[in-house]
DNA sequence: TCAAAAGTGTTGAAACTACACCCATGA
DNA sequence: TCATGGGTGTAGTTTCAACACTTTTGA
């Protein structure tokens, strides 16, 4: 283990976003069209090199703020995917891309779809049939099932609701994740009691038709002692 | 998104390895220890750059045969950890680490504690006590984490058995991990009921006293429908 | 009064824990 | 025959899915 730099190969080190919310009850990701080559007019994940001195963490909460104008805080998770550094996954040099996967409250995002055409929410089925610039279809897929996979044993998806939100909310979060229906009765009782998940605030809210529902916010426990279940 | 080389800080890339294996009912890491600075006669992980035109996984592979000498294969496990960039972490310039978790069943390893002194399977508890060099205290406490999670909802914990084993050196594997003891008459019900677990085979064997207990080799299942659970 | 959504009750099935108990072997 | 660990039986408890039913609102 000899030292820098003489013997390696330069290597530039990336950081890629998967930028997940919620729109019209359908799970999105933010992307980027392409402009430029390689991949021209391919949709790209949102991403961009380390910078002298940062930190990996850092530069994926700095990429956030840039493409949605949503500064780290409470409404919002990130946390680190996976790194993909397959030789030829750039075909311009060798890039390694540390991936971070961002949850982000619906009501937190500006109106319009971005600055521009070449930013957009698009359904991550939608986006996953198309081809994507360089290895981005494989780390969304990633993104997604690990997605699916942490709403059961944590209280993430909490962060796709706003600051309050009824517990029919909650459950429409899930359903769109997963893509399927839960039974409403069933949800309630495991949501408001398990310990830690969801606190009630004074206050009732209607969403649309029918008796207006009791409103929460996100609790303190990270870890669900028991899961949201999936069907099996 | 301009490109290489030129508005980029050199960053190395190297890989690190957490490798895990079960030595006398104790969870065991491969730690190096270091014989010159940074960090002289600490405890480090076993690890190295990433060579040219090599992917993240085949600098893993080939880091876990050459300290070890387990060539990749069937009877051991490897995946990604994360990946590890804080600035100052290496007090010698810019050191971006993926690491590596690896399982690695104990009859394939060499005898002795390897080449030397300054290699050695260390219980975990103990490293983690000690302090290490760089930040692998902390890459280490993850993939202790990583490990007791994931042994709950799939069949990796076979990985640390032979190719063939009872029972009871299963639960044994668990029991180390967890570091609690489970009753071996509902783990013996749950481990050969659970489809796709474990296979039975022909024959039987005794290991120390008491009765022979049948011969298992691991299945096809990668993930567990129902997981084995911790004490809650 | 009706439709719709919120929320509670209830019931039968399934899974789990704890522990009693039998089985197969060596000493 | 005793000690030891392998393996099965079983009873009480907990959890859960399914769905009936009540509550609260707007139209």
């Amino acid at each position: 283990m000899l030292f820098l730099p003489t013997e390696l190969t330069p290597v530039g080190v990336a950081v890629d976003l998967v930028v997940l919310t919620i729109r019209q009850a359908q799970l999105c990701a933010l992307a980027i069209k392409r402009t430029a080559a390689p991949f021209q007019r391919r949709w790209a994940l949102p991403g961009g090199f380390l910078r002298a001195g940062e930190d990996l963490g850092a530069a994926a909460s700095r990429e956030l703020e840039e493409e949605t104008g949503v500064p780290a805080g409470q409404l919002l998770h990130i946390e680190q995917l996976a790194t993909f550094g397959a030789p030829k996954r750039d075909p311009r040099g060798r890039v390694v891309s540390v991936a971070y996967l961002a949850f982000v409250a619906a009501e937190l995002l500006p109106q319009a779809g971005g600055d521009a055409a070449h930013a957009a929410w698009l359904g991550v089925d939608a986006l996953l049939v198309a081809p994507m610039a360089f290895d981005h279809s494989a780390i969304l897929t990633m993104a997604v099932e690990r997605t699916r996979a942490k709403i059961e044993y944590t209280n993430l998806a909490t962060v796709f609701c706003g600051a309050t939100f009824t517990i029919a909310e909650l459950r429409a979060v899930y359903e769109a994740i997963w893509g399927e229906t839960l039974d409403p009765a069933n949800f309630h009782r495991k949501a408001t009691s398990m310990p830690g998940f969801v606190v009630e605030q004074v206050g009732k809210r209607q969403t649309g038709e029918g008796r207006p529902a009791r409103v929460y916010t996100a609790g303190s426990a990270a870890q669900l002692s028991v899961p949201i279940r999936r069907g099996r």
